[in-house]
DNA sequence: CTAATATATCCGTAAATCCGAATATACGAA
DNA sequence: TTCGTATATTCGGATTTACGGATATATTAG
């Protein structure tokens, strides 16, 4: 479990950004950063700022594959904040009008 | 229905204190501006600052009695906002240390 | 009208956040 | 080792946000 706290969660969620991220991982479990930056069209160094804060809060958690990084949403996310990501995910794919990406490298 | 954000959303709840009068309005039903000051003890145009920003972004709507605002959540809160809220109230409550107020005036 | 109470807004300052180009690091291939 | 690719970090500057004392507004009571 970690030791995530609401408004922490809040504020990461609270960032257009940041929130694409958390979708994307969402429907696809596991995507690597150059998917990531090819579906949002953001500077890579924007993308990976963002994802460096969400591993610090510990929303998800990075697994290295080769020169490759995958990320997913942290498996070990309290039951709270899962129920949140799921009840927004929706919404904001929806707002932010993200499609799912086909994945271009791996 | 409002036309929130989710980002926004989270951009409200993403902040301790206004998680915590939104914790409030969510147990209370409608509270008035001196009990949230007197619960939360800041400065009471730090309050009103935050509620402010609350209204803005329609998380709340306030009612005038006499010299006294009540405020509650915004009755018209899009399905997915409310599911959200309710999630986390719980959690919040315990980690921001609330207590439900005794009502002071009113 | 004036006084008192409740709340909102203003304003200057401090702190946090965001951006993206440039640079650094990590890794695999040759 | 060197090169190329993928990703991370640094850094200065712009923008946003938060703070709270002081002040303004709104309303009721007298």
């Amino acid at each position: 479990m970690t030791n995530l706290s609401v408004s922490k969660l809040c504020k990461c969620l609270g960032d257009d950004l940041r929130l694409s991220l958390v979708c994307l991982m969402d429907v696809q479990r596991e995507i690597c950063v150059c998917d990531l930056v090819d579906a949002l069209d953001a500077p890579q160094s924007t993308i990976s700022r963002h994802l460096a804060q969400l591993r610090q809060c510990e929303l998800v958690v990075a697994r290295r594959q080769g020169t490759w990084m995958h990320y997913r949403l942290n498996p070990e996310l309290p039951e709270w904040a899962l129920t949140v990501i799921e009840t927004l995910a929706e919404p904001a794919r929806a707002q932010l009008d993200l499609r799912t990406p086909a994945p271009v490298c791996c």
